[in-house]
DNA sequence: TTGACTTTATGAACATCGTTCAGTACGATA
DNA sequence: TATCGTACTGAACGATGTTCATAAAGTCAA
């Protein structure tokens, strides 16, 4: 940090600023690295305050709760998961491809960052009775369900699968890739099969069903028990 | 409750036994009740004593932790969650038909018990770093895990699927279908689309994707760049 | 430089948490 | 009736998130 001896007064209200977001940035680096060594739950404020060799109450002075740490991480982490999808997808050369990518880049986004994936994902929003609802609508989530809803939809445009309806397909294939990313981190210890295999794996049925669906959009409902029937007695 | 008053020494511990072994019940439907409302974390020692009105250190005569006592639950859940979806698998006409009703099942059991569901599958397990490891191997979990797994191998031999491997496949067919399940009982609020038609959606998928399934088992990896190709460029 | 005012930081305290343990009450046995 | 073992409790310990009065430091007009 620059020594500045003689300041103007605005120069120095300036100064007084910069250091404040400094110390703030400060405590958010040291909360999340202590968070990703060793979960939120079992870091204590104390220990974030200790790291940086302030008192306990300090931190209170920038954040309103050890929650609030946690969500402004995960703003932060979320921003850097939409610049990193649309990195990876940025040259793709066709909408399914792009929009493998892009799944990839989720994946793998939220296994190297679980506990903000845990926190903004999986946990249950309800924190205690009566908490404020926290709104969709122009989130950083919302943003990133758009993406692959416009990815999704890219490939209907493009003749990958007509028939099928853009926001059902999205949430389901929302639903798979956030099942296997949260499962990971979640249960950890257990006995899983290779973690690349089951990512290509779930990335082959994916688009699987995607080639699969039904061409017009009228009879989406009716697909499983079609296929299965073909199958079983034929 | 029978009122006994005149026992042979036997038949007196007996009943001790058994009274013991219903005041443990009553703890875990108190615990049961409280951690479905409120969840794990913010539900005390203290508040499940209260409720069984016992002193909180009684609750450690029975339990060794309070995360003891979630996975107790977790193992009746898991029972009751078998016999569900043994139950709808049962009569099945033929080993496809059998998995996608057990994948139902599940679904369905998910969403109409979804506390359990999340105290169960959505919550990380307590532990604190370096805590013993709760063993997979013979928990209910495990037979859980197991029944997936032999409804898959069952549609391998019958011809369905000849050359996956039945244990990624199992583990991302489990992925998908916890994503649903969870998401849509964690994230209430969500703009989902339809219910049904997304389970169906999934279902369509993961059966398309058991169908396009390579035929042999050794090139497994390959297949989501093939299909890609055939689509795009062609 | 002084003195008033604002911002920043802290130590002590509060309520609550999971958990332990010495000690009590009580039913079963002899 | 006396003894023994089990079931149970009250009080306490250390740790947690959080608050608040107070002190220190910085800013700025005079």
């Amino acid at each position: 940090m620059n020594i500045v001896q003689y300041d103007t007064p605005m120069a120095a209200s300036d100064r007084r600023a910069r250091h404040k977001q400094q110390v703030r940035r400060e405590i958010l680096v040291a909360a999340g690295e202590l968070f990703a060594q060793e979960g939120y739950e079992s870091v204590s404020v104390r220990r974030i305050a200790e790291k940086i060799e302030y008192s306990p109450a300090a931190i209170y002075l920038y954040f309103k709760d050890k929650a609030d740490l946690l969500n402004q991480l995960c703003e932060d982490t979320f921003a850097q998961l939409i610049e990193h999808i649309e990195a990876c997808t940025a040259d793709a050369p066709d909408p399914l491809e792009g929009l493998i990518r892009g799944v990839r880049a989720y994946i793998d986004f939220g296994l190297s960052h679980p506990d903000q994936y845990i926190v903004t994902f999986v946990s249950p929003p309800q924190h205690q009775h009566g908490a404020p609802d926290i709104p969709f609508e122009g989130s950083v989530g919302q943003q990133c369900f758009r993406c692959l809803e416009s990815a999704i939809g890219d490939c209907r445009d493009a003749g990958v699968a007509p028939g099928i309806d853009v926001k059902t397909t999205a949430c389901t294939w929302w639903a798979s890739i956030h099942g296997l990313t949260s499962l990971l981190i979640v249960h950890e210890r257990f006995p899983w099969a290779d973690r690349n295999q089951m990512i290509d794996s779930l990335m082959q049925t994916l688009v699987a069903g995607l080639l699969a669906a039904p061409r017009s959009a009228a009879d989406g409902s009716q697909t499983v028990e079609e296929s299965e029937r073909q199958t079983s007695r034929g």
